[in-house]
DNA sequence: TAGATTGTTAATCGATTAACAATC
DNA sequence: TAGATTGTTAATCGATTAACAATC
């Protein structure tokens, strides 16, 4: 039996629902509407509901989403109902501050490992974790069986970081270095890089 | 007469045109076909044609695109042919990593003042910036005119602080508080948060 | 000239929206 | 029962790709 392929760009709002209905959850909120879901993202109610309809039936006539139900439906599906191990590369400002962001505990990641090339960093420990020798790299993070990593080293360095990470089992890169990386089929990459977005919005808007 | 909208897809692909083009240029490169360029994206030879021929005629048949022409004409599309001056938000983690980033400098963009609510944070120097009261964040980006900010404060305060820059001319926000911001017709808001990121890719994910 | 590659049109593909029967 | 809202189908809309004449 082939299970249906759900279109990626589906996908990529899952989050976005997730995120939006645990924040209703904390406001204390119940239930939940696909048009009121929608009036908070700027998304249709209509799109909503497709998406949502992609992977179960999750709601009920009259009366909307559950939102407790429907938060722990999106956890699974996302595979978040478990912690994940990710490893970051580079141990500079982005990667400190990744270090240090208390807001992945509790979204199903756990900073499990740092590392860097720099001999004066090596060693030092940054919210309990220690900054490890980028040379002992690929060893530790086959060890500990690691699909998640976040990349935070300088462009020069970027591509032949992540094929090493991807020659030891990485399959999730979270690419901070303004680079496009190129991977293999089945191999996972989304970039991070705040230029790319200025740019984006500069477009739009006139000089003053 | 009408200028001739472009799809807003459209013109997000166009910083990483530019990113890839400037690459190029380093490399010594002087033209490139649209097949090289998109190979390097993972993006069809087409679709870079189709967009590029939304602006102006930049190629030459049997040749290409010659590299630094073409990154000229991008820079002028996106508007980073002159320095915006951005407000930083938050001088945490995340915002004292943006205040310290040295490549915003050569694509446009200067990081010209940086904001704190922490008395212990207010007048430590970053990177050359010094950290500003939030309470004066209104009047000094008004008296500066700034039209960009990246948003790096505590979720909770997200939307009341997009609300004040708003009101004193903000028009484009890059948001790194993990909650969907509620912006009149006109704003841009563009959004970074890893979690989004990282849930995406664990969809994909085999457990091990 | 022969080969390569553009810009553009038409065809295809895929995503979003509108509409509504089903039902809580 | 009346009102509200789902899940789904069909219609619409928009984006991508294929194809090719033009031309460097």
């Amino acid at each position: 039996m082939t299970r249906p392929i759900i279109p990626d760009i589906v996908v990529s709002r899952l989050p976005l629902y997730l995120r939006a209905i645990s924040r209703m959850e904390e406001e204390g909120l119940e239930y939940v509407s696909s048009h009121e879901l929608g009036a908070r993202l700027g998304i249709s109610a209509a799109q909503i509901r497709k998406d949502l309809s992609q992977f179960g039936e999750f709601g009920k006539q009259g009366t909307g989403y559950h939102i407790p139900f429907l938060k722990k439906q999106l956890i699974r599906i996302l595979k978040v109902d478990r912690v994940w191990d990710v490893a970051v590369i580079g141990a500079g400002d982005v990667g400190s501050a990744l270090a240090r962001y208390q807001g992945f505990q509790e979204h199903g990641f756990r900073v499990a490992m740092l590392f860097d090339s720099d001999p004066a960093k090596i060693g030092k420990v940054i919210n309990g974790i220690e900054v490890r020798d980028v040379a002992d790299m690929e060893r530790l993070i086959a060890e500990g069986s690691i699909q998640v990593a976040m990349l935070a080293v300088p462009a020069e360095v970027a591509q032949e970081t992540a094929d090493k990470l991807i020659a030891v089992g990485v399959r999730a890169i979270l690419n901070y270095a303004p680079v496009n990386l190129a991977v293999r089929e089945g191999i996972r990459v989304e970039h991070i890089d705040p230029v790319i977005h200025l740019q984006h919005m500069t477009y739009y808007l006139a000089p003053r």
